[in-house]
DNA sequence: TGCCAGGCCCTCTTTAGGGCCTT
């Protein structure tokens, strides 16, 4: 617990990514269709980026409906990997937050497995922390979520600069109640993954020693 | 066109099953 504290003390600048697909999988040749992301720094979005691509298949009309992008919007759209490619710069070796973030990583991985690229930063779950910090919302959906803590929002729900900048305002209002409830002054990448992990109902004792842990490291 | 997954978590559990969440 010291070295998480120490390793990331200032380090909270995160990219939150969302990808639109064309289905769940992408072991089944599922694609994406669209990235959205924003940068967060010092507590604010600083970045944005977003970009259709063409997955080089038509999408299906579940998809068009669901997202609102249709066959005609890929058609003069660049090719997955152009757009990975410029990605990849955007992600930089930044720490990686989404909603459900397994779905996107393994989205993110796939595309980037296809044109030899990586990163190296780590992933974090906006889902599963809120899963166990907001205990009484009434379902863990990004847009249930967002409505639960009054978040602002345009009513633009899954498209991905839109997801993203939601599932952002998201982790920042988790980062400030967490910080309020727990009478912490800082919660690192480090502590929200670790949140994520442990057992229901543990929250407060687990904070509550992170807590003695910071007071014995500023004595 | 319609289908497909997987990690997490809870419980009527752990030699399992099913709901949630993402598109």
């Amino acid at each position: 617990m010291k070295n998480d504290m120490k390793q990331d003390r200032f380090a909270n600048t995160v990219v939150v990514l969302d990808f639109e697909t064309t289905g769940l999988t992408p072991n089944y040749g599922d694609r994406a269709i669209e990235i959205g992301a924003v940068l967060i720094e010092e507590g604010r979005v600083t970045e944005r980026y977003q970009a259709l691509m063409n997955p080089g298949m038509r999408i299906s009309s579940f998809i068009e409906s669901y997202t609102g992008i249709t066959n005609r919007m890929l058609q003069n759209a660049p090719p997955c990997g152009e757009v990975m490619e410029e990605f990849t710069e955007f992600i930089g070796d930044h720490h990686l937050v989404a909603h459900n973030a397994s779905f996107d990583k393994r989205f993110l991985d796939a595309e980037l497995d296809l044109i030899n690229q990586d990163y190296s930063g780590e992933f974090a779950c906006s889902m599963l922390v809120a899963r166990r910090v907001y205990q009484d919302a009434p379902n863990h959906k990004l847009g249930s979520l967002v409505k639960y803590r009054n978040i602002p929002n345009d009513g633009t729900f899954h498209r991905a600069l839109a997801d993203s900048e939601m599932t952002a305002k998201l982790w920042l209002k988790m980062l400030e109640d967490i910080e309020a409830q727990y009478n912490l002054r800082h919660v690192p990448f480090s502590l929200m993954q670790k949140l994520s992990r442990i057992v229901k109902g543990s929250v407060a004792n687990y904070l509550s020693r992170y807590n003695k842990c910071a007071a014995d490291n500023a004595g």
